[in-house]
Formats: structure tokens, C-alpha cells, sequence
DNA sequence: GTTCCTTTTGCGAATGATTCGCAAAATCAA
DNA sequence: TTGATTTTGCGAATCATTCGCAAAAGGAAC
């Protein structure tokens, strides 16, 4: 473990939220290039120390963005007026993916689920 | 509705799979700009007309895929072998984002949930 | 701690999907 | 028709991400 991988490792693992690349960089001050943060990223997630998902909210565009593979696997809900993510809870589709499987023979390794529309905060404005 | 968003609009409701802007493009031939072809798809989904979902595949990177909005709202299986799409059917997610959205106070809009691993032909390969 | 080999990093250039600016073309309403 | 509004084509610009490559770092025997 590189010290540069060493820190993408701490940042998302204190995280408490998913980070885009930009929000790691900075995170990370002047550690390191940004190239190697990318490259950590990948690294990590090769090895299930991080998971990503890709989401396109208007405001942002499309931003992949990372948790820590630590944690116990969960979905997020994006708010698409200030922007933050709120921890929706470990995952309950395992069971319809699985029923999925069985209807159409397919063989699911991975699913992406995420949610988004105003948070608590943002719904009355 | 312009001949291009037409064209758009009845290409994505023939598809039966979700297609990419440039799979799009290839079908609409040369009937119009592939600016215009990008800027339909976003008047199509402003309207409903279609929805989107960004998914990313070792493969092919990230890329939008666009399905038509005509047909029930369902989710959608990427093999990584293939690349092919399999349709995994209706949503059956709602209830439990109903029940996110009690035990968090967000107000859900919309979501995206699709799998990926291997289709049956490619299983075993 | 020197030597040789493998891996990682910085830096700048390249990529590739998508978006923009703007003037021409098409639509629409009166 | 006419003038206003919307849409389109085309090329340039964006922006996140990836690549190429040479320098730097790490590692395992001598
Ligand atoms: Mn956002
Ligand atoms: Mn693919
Ligand atoms: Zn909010
Ligand atoms: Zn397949």
C-alpha cells in the first residue's frame, strides 16, 4: 500500500458519504497528482476496498462517485437541490435480484441502485 | 414535434433495449446532426417521452442509455460479456423506497437501479 | 547499501462523450 | 407575407478521465 493509495484508502473510509474524484483531490491537498488519484481509485476498487457508481444529477452532470468498500454494502439518495447524499440503509433488492435471476437466467455479479429527489431539508422550497 | 425528434422518439420505442446516443445516431442515418440527436433525447426525457440511466462497463466506459418512456417504467440487466441488455422485468423496487423514504424524510422523484454480471449464453464461456 | 528488476508517480498530451455559440433554416401566429 | 420564436447544422469548446513515457520509489537478493 502506497502512501498515495494509503490516503484515497482514509479519505473514503472516513468519508460517511460518496466522493467524486474532485472531492478526494481535495481532500487529499497536494499529496499527490490527480492522475494518481484516479489511479488509486481503480486500484481499490479492483480489490473491493472501494465501489463506485455513476450518477447524472442535472446540476452536476455525470460524476462517478466512490464509497469505501469497508462499509457494509448501502444505497445513497442524491438531493437535487443542495446536492448531498443521504444514506438510504444497507441494501434490501438482494432478494429481487435474486428472484430476477431465476425469471431470466441471467448471472447477476454487481447492481447499481440510487435514489434522488429533495432531502428533508430541501423539500420545503 | 420535428421530423428529428420524431425520428428519436419512434426509435426508441422500437428499440426494445436501451440505446446509446451513437446507437441512436446509427439508426437515425442521416437524417439530422448528431448535436440534434442529443438534444432531442433531453427533449424527449424533459417531457417524459423517455428516460435515462448511466452506466458504467469496464468495457465501454460510461455511457447514457436512453429507453422509451411509452412503455412501463422497468429495470435492466448489462452483461459484461456481450454487452447486451437483458430486461429484468417491471419495477419491483418501489415499495422499498417507499419505505427508504419513511425511515429518511426524503421525498424520492425518481431512481435507477440496474445489474450486471453475465447473461445465460455468456455464463459459460 | 549496492545492483537489478518491478511498480508507481508526475506531468503533459490525448480521448471521447457531451455541450455551446451562433448564424442559417424552419415553424408558427397573426 | 411578415416578424417573432424555435430548431438545426457545424465547428469549437468542455470536462472528466485516461495515456505515454521517463523519472522516482520500492523490493529482494547479493
Ligand atoms: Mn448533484
Ligand atoms: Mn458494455
Ligand atoms: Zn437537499
Ligand atoms: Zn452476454
Amino acid at each position: 500500500m502506497t502512501k498515495a493509495r494509503q490516503a484515497v484508502q482514509e479519505i473514503l473510509d472516513a468519508a460517511g458519504t460518496p466522493l467524486c474524484a474532485l472531492d478526494v483531490e481535495e481532500r487529499a491537498g497536494s499529496l499527490c497528482d490527480p492522475a494518481t488519484i484516479y489511479r488509486s481509485l481503480h486500484y481499490l476498487e479492483e480489490r473491493g476496498l472501494a465501489e463506485s457508481f455513476v450518477l447524472h444529477c442535472e446540476a452536476h452532470g455525470t460524476e462517478r462517485y466512490y464509497v469505501s468498500g469497508k462499509a457494509q454494502h448501502r444505497h445513497w439518495f442524491h438531493c437535487e437541490r443542495c446536492h448531498r447524499f443521504v444514506d438510504l440503509g444497507a441494501c434490501r433488492v438482494e432478494p429481487i435480484l435474486r428472484d430476477m435471476e431465476d425469471d431470466t437466467g441471467v448471472t447477476i455479479r454487481s447492481h447499481t441502485l440510487y435514489a434522488s429527489g429533495f432531502c428533508s431539508a430541501c423539500r420545503g422550497l
